[in-house]
DNA sequence: CGTGCTTTTGAAAATCATCAAGTATAGTGG
DNA sequence: CCACTATACTTGATGATTTTCAAAAGCACG
């Protein structure tokens, strides 16, 4: 029997620790993961608190402004990070993917509102459990200290984009971060061919991280197909036929 | 003699470890700083081997891309933070004022470049000793976690101003934001006194820190002066005589 | 093979950028 | 002390990119 619970379709009912079996022991995730780099105590402790938990496509996890309860860390799927202004605009902050983490505000309370984009499984940890764990590993506290300074620097990376891009910059942008890093030792023949990228959210919600809307969004993909930069089989599987010009692109050159 | 070292009109060499004794004896600005909520060892510890440094105004401080070999806590004056495209669009990521720290990217090198903008006294860790020591002190990882994850969320914050904001929504947003907070226990009839709020930097960088230009900014001032939100005295001192309106067209209402 | 959705494409409108003067301010030197 | 210069800021006119409004084209699903 899996300790994967099954979300309600109701929104962001807080998930209730159905605890078994850890499910870290069959996790495929850890290398990718915060837990994957700690030590044996602070992993047991940790699994020692852990949930699984899916949610369907499309929808809330959690909302900006609740209490922050639980910390949740991405084992496969998409989901959105946004923040909305009162009359419906909307700006996503970023999308997180297997081994992202999210949760952790300076206070109690999300900043950010998170919504699945596809199917996704998550693991589970009540905020208190954690906390005291975060206290008590300096490894953990560690771990996640650098992945904050690495979200810094994603942040940095996009308040340029945002500010500074233009439409087709910031698609290109978006495109070319989506390739996936060859892991080492792969063949070196791949790194020629031109890569196939996934683009599992809305022409929309693509708008909503670049700041754009939707129709400037498909203005800059067609554009991109008629110069030849891109292939698309179907609107979300896109072949980047010139990563290297894409990239040029991109740098704002 | 003081332990304050003047920066050489130059750009960027290297502050230089000119030991006397600590810097930290007589330093007022402990409160606002990471180092100041650190148990008696561990400060000390900082002490030794923290230098005082002084630069003049719009001098380069560091450079997205160095080395990172030194952090930086402001004591006082204002700093920018910025990137650049390679055409030479500018981005400000970010003012640094007092207590406010830098130095400490994920990899080895600076993301981001920063400059003065006033003069500005800063105290500077050789980034070696402080890693040994942030090894050590777990509650100074601590500190710098907190303060990694008030930096997200300041990022969060204006990737929805630079991705989702009206231009007059910006500059309110900037007004506003730097209005100081009132210590607790501060007289209750000043709050609802117009503040007065400075601005160092010039028109040219709060528009590269709003993703606008110059002109559109220089505007949304004379749109507001003229409606009555705000009084102008000199262009770098400004009263926000309707701190309520202000905020209701910050938060995009 | 409709029906409803997302995406694409087109035309018009708006916001903001660019280009260009003009004004104020501070600093300098006579 | 005052004129002069340099700089920053403001204001105006024009233009371009992007948004908005609208409709058509794909696509998935029953």
């Amino acid at each position: 029997m899996s300790t994967i619970v099954q979300a309600s379709n109701q929104a962001a009912t807080p998930p209730r620790p159905t605890r078994t079996a850890s499910p870290c022991d069959h996790c495929t995730s850890q290398d990718a993961s915060f837990c994957g780099a700690l030590e044996g105590q602070a992993h047991g402790r940790l699994a020692a608190i852990v949930t699984g938990r899916s949610y369907p496509a499309r929808q809330t996890i959690v909302q900006e402004g609740e209490s922050a309860e639980w910390l949740f860390n991405v084992l496969s799927g998409t989901v959105k990070l946004f923040r909305t202004l009162p009359d419906g605009r909307v700006q996503i902050i970023g999308f997180l993917g297997e081994g992202d983490f999210m949760g952790l505000p300076p206070a109690g309370l999300y900043e950010v509102s998170a919504e699945t984009v596809t199917p996704v499984d998550v693991c589970v940890f009540p905020k208190r459990s954690f906390d005291r764990l975060l206290g008590e590993s300096q490894a953990l506290e560690h771990r996640l200290f650098a992945m904050s300074r690495d979200e810094v620097v994603a942040a940095q990376n996009h308040m340029l984009l945002l500010g500074r891009k233009t439409a087709q910059e910031r698609v290109a942008t978006f495109l070319v971060a989506r390739v996936k890093q060859p892991r080492c030792g792969r063949s070196v023949a791949l790194l020629d061919t031109a890569p196939w990228i996934d683009l599992p959210m809305s022409r929309m919600e693509i708008a909503d991280y670049l700041g754009l809307t939707m129709e400037t969004v498909s203005r800059a993909f067609s554009k991109f197909k008629h110069q030849g930069l891109i292939a698309l089989d179907g609107p979300d599987r896109v072949q980047l036929m010139r990563l290297d010009r894409l990239r040029e692109i991109a740098a704002g050159a």
